[in-house]
DNA sequence: CCGAAGGTACGATAAAAAACGTACGTTGTT
DNA sequence: AACAACGTACGTTTTTTATCGTACCTTCGG
């Protein structure tokens, strides 16, 4: 039977705060809890072992591996920032938008919320295209 | 004290199954948990009374309405689409890119996922802001 | 050596989400 | 009248998520 490979990240759906998580260590690379745990509580507040159970069941589920030579242990995401984005941003578009980017562009431009730069920004990379 | 008000949607974070719903609603307008439940159906499969069950603790927490007065009771969603979408969208963009609009562009052009014609209406529509 | 600081393990809990089954009411057709 | 088809009500169960608290190691300064 096969195994999963780092990067198989066949049907996991990280929730919210897994997300979170991943975005740490995908930023900062390999982490220790106690240094997620920091930069996550910079937005919210949440005790250590909240973060800690969170990293081991992330660990179970196969997001993430540990580094348990020492004693502070070192976490690295199992999978890949791009692939696992792409995915997630699949899911929205697909559920929210009915499959379309451009009717999600189109909301996106009708909010007030995107600025002029952001959309020029957009605007540029796809002429360049 | 204030009452919810249509539309006046504080918090309310609708999820995966709830946000289905809704867009069958959205799109058909007012219905009933029959029809939107074989709309759900045709692609997913869970029980008549599981859709019915959902929608009514979706009507408890306010997201829905419904009119009793026959048998058939319509549901119609309290929530406006735009709005909705609109904050939701905020919040995925927010956690997965940084907040960047543009920055989930660019994974969006990464992908081979998004079609060319998808990319070029895209761009049609900026160009003509 | 001792205690404090800082780690991990893990059971527990609470709340939310997802999905049913059973009971029971209504209606239209024989 | 009776039955089938179709509706709703609602308690219940199963999973997942989200958070903690407590117990127990390890390391280092004094």
């Amino acid at each position: 039977m096969k195994e999963d490979k780092p990067g198989n990240n066949k049907e996991i759906i990280p929730t919210k705060t897994e997300i979170d998580v991943l975005q740490v260590l995908w930023q900062c690379g390999p982490s220790t809890v106690r240094f997620v745990h920091e930069k996550l509580n910079e937005q919210k507040n949440v005790q250590y072992t909240s973060t800690l159970k969170l990293m081991q069941v992330m660990t179970e589920k196969g997001m993430l591996e540990r580094d348990e030579t020492n004693m502070k242990h070192i976490y690295k995401p199992l999978l890949e920032e791009e692939k696992t984005k792409g995915f997630m941003l699949e899911r929205f578009v697909e559920s929210m938008y009915n499959g379309s980017v451009s009717n999600m562009m189109l909301a996106l431009i009708g909010t007030d919320k995107t600025s002029k730069e952001e959309l020029e920004k957009v605007k540029a990379l796809l002429n360049k295209m």
